[in-house]
RNA sequence: GUGGCUGUAGCUUAGUCUGGUUUAAAGCGCCAGGUUGUGGCCCUGGAGAUCGGCGGUUCAAAUCCGCUCAGUCACCCCA
């Protein structure tokens, strides 16, 4: 009978699965993902970018806590901002302390800060970090759950030069990282005095308008009036070119500061835009506001005023001079800025951008017991003398080993066998030519350096005096 | 959180509409052999896939249906 067979094929099926049950396999959570070759190789080389030119800039290097106090990202990021809203992961610990991951780097730096005493140390104070934020999104082009940040927080300083000099930095390290026409979009959106009279003016602007406003934006009118800039629907922007700017709405102080350093950027030439509607989504910012983006090679830079398909920005920040004091510290103020790691590579991967790759020069082929132990103890000599060589000590066959050699494009192979290692002496194998030598063994670091050194000089006259073709 | 598209070896894909000659195919990559002390080219062979997962329909499911997970794009927002 159908039926009976059936349930025999359905217990088949059910006993299988479970003598796999002890299988099972896992995959990394959503919006997360692992980072190796050869994608890491650009992370590696943007991490030194970022650690040569931090120095380079007087920033010291600090390692702060993945986990903090949910409420410090409530005060300082801002409670009705997204991101502490819906995109934080918050936990209990068993002491129930509430904590969460944190979704950006500012506010723990801000706490260290004051926790550590770093206002009785020489100011300003210049800090800098990298590692992984988290945030509870939709993944998307260019935004994960947990990204790489780094950021520069510059303490203590109100000097305009200091805004200047932030950006500065920032351009920098896109430029040496490899990226095209980095440019600075900013504006300033005052101090606390200046932010409301604008919020009025904006408010009463779009009140006349709110008929014709999309449902989000009638809703954002009431609770959040600057994100009516940043309304993608047409009718919105329509809106949008008429709106009042908040330059002019800034108080004397603000105004002078902000056009200071607009003249500083001009003296650096730095590539700048004024953007009237950036108003930067996290409440501890004033004045200052900037975004950090790379426009594609063919396309121009536009002004606010026009609509594109604008590249994601791959960095962002600001003056945050109340931050301290909202978090209990002393008043200080202070820029910073953080940049957006992956996109980073993203754009760099678009661009064609290649990675500084570290090959070895030489390789060691070995073959039979004794001579694989030799080859244990050469290698060991070639690193003390500084010598970058591959190798594979767990491989009999040398066929194989030619193979590795070959792929890694090393100039020379070092062959020990039986033979060599009784007479003492290595082959030192030029794999261009396939011409071979046999080397006394105490003379062979001053062979293979010679024979490098010559190699090297070859490529450099190749790349630069190098017949035209 | 909402909606569109996608999911077949490590990678890129064919097969899915029209269920059965599919014991799921190819290229790249990987491993081994051809050359037992020599790489690239060539030739031969091998390993590698619970056809994302679970359930349903059916005599029969990679193929049809439901749910789910993940990827991707858009909204929201941001680095």
């Amino acid at each position: 009978m159908g039926m009976q067979k059936k349930q025999i094929l359905k217990t088949k099926k059910a006993i299988a699965r479970k003598r796999s049950q002890g299988t099972q396999t896992f995959q990394a959570p959503k919006g997360m993902h692992d980072i190796y070759e050869p994608d890491i190789a650009l992370f590696d080389d943007l991490q030194d970018v970022v650690r040569d030119l931090a120095r380079a800039y007087g920033y010291q290097h600090i390692e702060i806590p993945v986990l903090e106090d949910k409420d410090l990202f409530v005060r300082s990021v801002g409670l009705d901002t997204d991101m502490v809203e819906k995109e934080m992961y918050v936990l209990k610990t068993r002491g129930r302390d509430i904590l969460a991951l944190r979704p950006e780097g500012t506010a723990g730096v801000a706490r260290a800060y004051i926790q550590n005493g770093f206002m009785y140390m020489p100011q300003p104070v210049k800090l800098w970090y990298w590692g992984p934020m988290f945030r509870y999104e939709n993944p998307q082009a260019g935004r994960y759950r947990q990204h790489i940040q780094a950021g520069f927080e510059f303490l203590g300083a109100d000097n305009p030069i200091a805004d200047a000099e932030t950006m500065q930095l920032a351009v920098r390290i896109g430029e040496s990282f490899g990226l095209k026409n980095v440019c600075v979009y900013l504006n300033s959106i005052g101090c606390s005095a200046c932010r409301v009279s604008y919020r009025k003016a904006l408010k009463a602007y779009y009140r006349t308008k709110s008929r014709k406003l999309c449902s989000d934006c009638k809703r954002r009118l009431h609770t959040n009036a600057l994100r009516l800039l940043d309304c993608k629907n047409e009718t919105c922007m329509m809106f949008r070119k008429d709106a009042p700017e908040t330059l002019g709405y800034l108080c004397k102080d603000c105004s002078a500061h902000f056009k200071k350093v607009l003249e500083f950027l001009d003296e650096m030439k730095i590539n700048y835009f004024l953007d009237p509607y950036l108003v930067r989504g996290l409440d501890y910012y004033n004045q200052t506001v900037f975004e950090l983006k790379a426009i594609p090679s063919q396309q121009q830079p536009v002004d606010g005023h026009e609509q594109q398909k604008e590249p994601l920005s791959f960095g962002g920040g600001g003056r945050y001079d109340y931050l301290m004091k909202m978090l209990g510290g002393p008043d200080t103020t202070a820029v910073g800025f953080a940049l957006g790691i992956d996109r980073m590579v993203e754009i760099a991967k678009q661009e064609q951008v290649k990675a500084k790759k570290q090959n070895p020069r030489v390789y060691v082929i070995q073959m039979g017991d004794i001579a694989r132990t030799k080859a244990l103890q050469m290698l060991d000599m070639l690193r003390a003398q500084g010598i970058f060589a591959g190798f594979d000590l767990c491989r009999d066959s040398i066929k194989a080993q030619f193979r590795s050699a070959d792929r890694l494009g090393v100039r020379y192979a070092l062959i020990i066998g039986q033979k060599e290692v009784v007479d003492h002496e290595v082959l030192i194998r030029d794999m261009e030519t396939g011409i071979q030598e046999s080397i006394p063994e105490e003379k062979m670091i001053e062979a293979l350096k010679e024979r490098l050194r010559l190699a090297r000089k070859d490529k450099i006259n190749h790349t630069f005096y190098g017949v035209p073709s």
